[in-house]
DNA sequence: ATTATCTATAGATCTATAGATAATGC
DNA sequence: ATTATCTATAGATCTATAGATAATGC
């Protein structure tokens, strides 16, 4: 039963797709190649002949997900829009469509370099984009540090949003992050 | 070759204090109950004999490291003290010793009711601490949001130096978070 | 002829249990 | 007699590979 080029890209295409949304509901380590494969209508073997590996798959998965989040923000986005979309109880809920940095900061320790490397300049990325929005007339490199601080703290609220069990302090860190932060 | 037990006590103890360590070095999913056991210098078998499951251990390794981190706080230390130690290169290179909070926001989510329990309380407990030390002079509500906005930042903050790869980067974080707690 | 996919399966690892062992605790 | 620990092992799951299949692409 092979396949056309064409079908075959698209079969890729939406491995790479379920991929990217179950790594980010389930975490990395928690989703086997199987449901990967299974999420996309396939069997895990054509994982292998696509990829080449779990590694691998994890790899380009990581980038895809920032880039589509990226892909995102260009459209005019100002800061405010962001932050309040950020902390909001929908982003909170929805992990597998959520930003890449908050489901998987804690786990990219332990992937590859490729996935690490993937990770680290979407931060910078992000960061890029922060600090042309964000203290608006001061110095280049205060805006950078202020875009890392805001960085930290919408990432730091939503993963702790999402850890604790009580609904109410769950909303109270999202609010209280986004008055902190001037929104 | 049966045990006393005071010294059953000490290696329950001492399986305890390794899976504390080595759930936030390496997380939760990723250390087996072989391992855990091994630290200890024991088999897998008095886990069992122990805990009964590797859940309920974890449930108490997650209470265990929390405690133990509450206990440092207790001795009159001053929010500056807590923000540079938090954020310091040291903390972010020794997980295994650092916040339980940083180490396992992550993983919290897929672990059972009793370990995200204990999580939230140990938030709770951060929260009512920093809440006295924060913003002096302002009101009860404003200081809660205030420790809870601090804590969302110190978190996001390490958390995001140990993911990049790019120690520039990662120290950056940290001091610029640093900066935007005012210290 | 090439190749994307499926099926079957290998080999590793992970949690958990059963039964044996041997020193403690009564 | 009780019980903390060890050993052996069950059963599930996980990543990966080999070989068969069958439609595409030349």
């Amino acid at each position: 039963m092979r396949i056309s080029k064409e079908k075959a890209a698209e079969n890729r295409d939406r491995i790479l797709k379920s991929a990217s949304r179950l790594m980010r509901e389930r975490g990395i380590s928690g989703v086997g190649v199987d449901a990967l494969t299974e999420a996309a209508g396939m069997t895990h073997g054509s994982l292998y002949s696509q990829f080449g590996s779990k590694e691998r798959l994890v790899e380009e998965a990581v980038a895809d997900a920032i880039a589509s989040k990226v892909q995102e923000l260009r459209e005019g986005t100002t800061l405010g829009d962001y932050v309040s979309q950020y902390l909001s109880a929908e982003h909170r809920d929805d992990p597998g469509r959520g930003c890449p940095f908050a489901a998987l900061c804690c786990e990219i320790r332990y992937q590859s370099n490729g996935a690490r490397e993937h990770f680290t300049a979407g931060v910078k990325g992000v960061v890029a984009w922060l600090s042309s929005r964000v203290g608006k007339g001061s110095k280049q490199k205060r805006r950078e540090d202020q875009a890392l601080a805001t960085l930290s703290s919408l990432v730091g609220a939503l993963v702790l949003a999402r850890a604790v069990n009580d609904p109410k302090l769950s909303d109270d860190i999202l609010r209280a992050t986004r008055i902190g932060l001037g929104h």
